[in-house]
DNA sequence: AAGCCTATTATTAGTAA
DNA sequence: ATTACTAATAATAGGCT
């Protein structure tokens, strides 16, 4: 999706890392915590930006 | 995204729960792997289907 | 580095097998 | 539970700020 199709390889430039990174971080975390409402399932994720700075989801279904 | 909006809550019928499961699950796994990629960053995400299988991705960054 | 815009691609809701 | 179809919504690439 977007302007041109992006081939899924390591991006070289840092700083287009980090920008991919900040948006694309978004939706991921919206997709997890919507599948953990949807289905009611327990679900983590975890990750690390280009710089290190940790992001949690724990879908928190008992 | 699909023929209709959906509402994001609890699906009341199991069955539902588990055939949605079944399809957002391989999109964000999907989605986890382009951005551990693409941005070359560390991630795990754990998820249990409804009947309490696991899937696990890692992003194998160094 | 985070946020708006919007053309374009990607995901998926509903359905059937 | 998974696969295929496909209309329709959602995410996002590239650009600008």
């Amino acid at each position: 999706m977007g302007r041109r199709k992006l081939k899924i390889e390591k991006l070289e430039c840092m700083k287009a890392r980090q920008a991919k990174y900040s948006k694309r971080k978004i939706g991921l975390l919206k997709k997890a915590k919507e599948l953990s409402i949807l289905c009611d399932v327990d679900l983590a994720l975890l990750m690390f930006s280009p710089t290190g700075k940790p992001s949690l989801f724990v879908g928190q279904n008992k």
